[in-house]
DNA sequence: TTGTACGCGTTATCAT
DNA sequence: ATGATAACGCGTACAA
């Protein structure tokens, strides 16, 4: 099991020398004659000493690690989250913690708990689903937060808030279709539960009311957000309301799902039906008809989110609240 | 720094119980009396205290860690393996830390020893891009390895090869092609320093040469594993050889863009042209035309990785090489 | 410039 | 069934 790990101890033996000047050689501190310096450096490559970062924790209460919760990693939308704040992470000498909930309450939870037992120096929680009451302990246990996609009613020490406007961005969606002519405009939301969710729904009311248009509940619906989910619920509202003239998606998930929809009832796009979904995804460039959608530059949020989150640890100035503004894309489905 | 974190000593004093009662208490182990247990969990409970795993791994010299190194998490290929990984892994009460080199050796080393400094139990390592000689001391120096996309001249001590048989893959798209009746198949490739690169090649010319066709080295072309990489590529050599008649395409992102390419000098696909893609990630169905590709499970193939270092780490048994058999999914180009 | 003693939070060992 | 003590590998404070 201990594979004859080499210690500290061994390089200071090896250049007869105490502990404590390989310590300050390997750190780089002061104190030190830069010949010594040298020679120790050179007996621990030699060595192939790494020193032991849970030793130091240990004593500094400092691990250099950090985490990243996520539903699903395998989102496009949060792979390329995970992606920027692992670049920003890696670029400051921190290591990620990544973990998937699977929007699961329970291990998400247990994700938290284990987090805190490696002492990690912050996180970084996306689209979390506990519930404020929940939620509150870890915040105050953990040394760091950035929430994305998640808002407090109240602010919290050590926590930063980083949000995408949904409710603008969905309410620029409906305003553009309306403008197209469009008279019928559906609704294809994510989880009822889902914070961005909610923000959509208001955006989509919003819209409607300002434009005096009637908001009808027969054309909102919610699904999981995956194309099959967009695809089903597409299915359903065109067999319910045949007169959809336009759509408006959760997520570009969503939206390619509702492309699907419109492929099998012979809809044709955007001249039947027009179709904005969100986020900008890669994909969404790559379909044909290209999805019109919601910009938003996702590694660009995750490297602002770690970036964040390293200026709360380091106890650095950071805004309290960032807000992110999605970008109406024209393409080919709307 | 240290907000006042409940150590092991606060649960102890508050019930009155030496430290090694609650140790016992929380790692549930025997003897101790069922009552007492009983208490001492409540109030930790109470307490909010959670074990220090950091303290716990300086004398265990185990810390239920461990990591996933990738060159890109953005891509969906290795999206979905880190998913089935991460899945296993917290199944099995370990933390993963996620590592993306985007293909820099420099960075990939670097990675390597901060996980060989926090000392974890074992790590995945996809496609790594290390020579041989590069890679063996951190193969000696890890607890465990399972090398994804990536073989070994010999086989190693605690190492676990698990590799997709691009080979064979791409030698049944050349002999599916040239059923087809197509006579200039091109191949458009990753990397040169990519091990599947190579393979893929090393396929496309076991099966031309099975057909009993000439191997024209200005049908192959390497290019960077993107859709913008196979886009360009796919451009120069239309451009170059006009009379191409199919192409097989690195991964699935590649060939995507080798239909955009298509779509923009107006070849008509499948009918002028025939696009073979590689690893089936979701995309692939969702293109219009959708991709024909070869398939590989890759959250399966994430999840027989972890499973597999897992065995490792607790010194189970596991076979040393695992080859996994891509399956030609027909779709509509090709 | 270099070394010594101690503590970090936990588990292993041995004792009671 | 429970407790005392010594590690684990390193950094800090202070001494030399």
């Amino acid at each position: 099991m201990n594979r004859n790990r080499i210690t500290i101890a061994d390089v200071a033996a090896a250049a007869g020398v105490s502990l404590m000047t390989v310590s300050r050689a390997m750190n780089d501190r002061e104190g030190i004659h830069p010949e010594t310096r040298e020679r120790i450096l050179k007996i621990a490559e030699k060595l192939g000493y790494h020193p032991s970062q849970i030793a130091r924790g240990l004593v500094t209460h400092q691990t250099a690690t950090l985490g990243l919760v996520m539903p699903d990693v395998a989102n496009p939308f949060f792979a390329q989250i995970a992606r920027g704040a692992e670049e920003i992470a890696s670029q400051n000498g921190y290591n990620l913690f990544l973990i998937n909930t699977a929007e699961d309450l329970d291990r998400e939870k247990k994700a938290l708990n284990s987090l805190l037992e490696k002492e990690i120096d912050g996180a970084v929680l996306c689209s979390s689903r506990l519930s404020q009451i929940e939620m509150l302990p870890y915040l105050e246990a953990l040394p760091a937060t950035v929430l994305v996609n998640r808002t407090l009613d109240a602010p919290c020490p050590r926590v930063v808030t980083l949000n995408v406007n949904d409710c603008q961005g969905t309410q620029q969606a409906v305003d553009y279709l309306i403008a197209q002519g469009r008279q019928h405009i559906a609704l294809i939301t994510g989880p009822e539960n889902s914070i961005s969710s909610q923000r959509r729904l208001n955006g989509y009311l919003r819209g409607l009311h300002a434009q005096r248009l009637p908001a009808r509940e027969e054309l909102v619906l919610h699904c999981s957000p995956t194309t099959s989910g967009g695809e089903e619920a597409a299915l359903h509202l065109f067999g319910q309301q045949p007169e959809i003239d336009g759509v408006i998606a959760f997520n570009d998930l969503v939206a390619v799902g509702v492309l699907r929809a419109c492929l099998q009832t012979q809809r044709s796009i955007p001249a039947q039906v027009a179709v904005i979904g969100a986020d900008d995804i890669p994909l969404a460039g790559l379909t044909n008809p290209s999805l019109t959608t919601l910009h938003v530059d996702q590694t660009a949020l995750g490297e602002q989110a770690m970036t964040a989150l390293l200026h709360l640890v380091c106890g650095e100035e950071t805004p309290k609240r960032i807000v992110v503004e999605p970008k109406l894309v024209q393409r080919q489905s709307a």
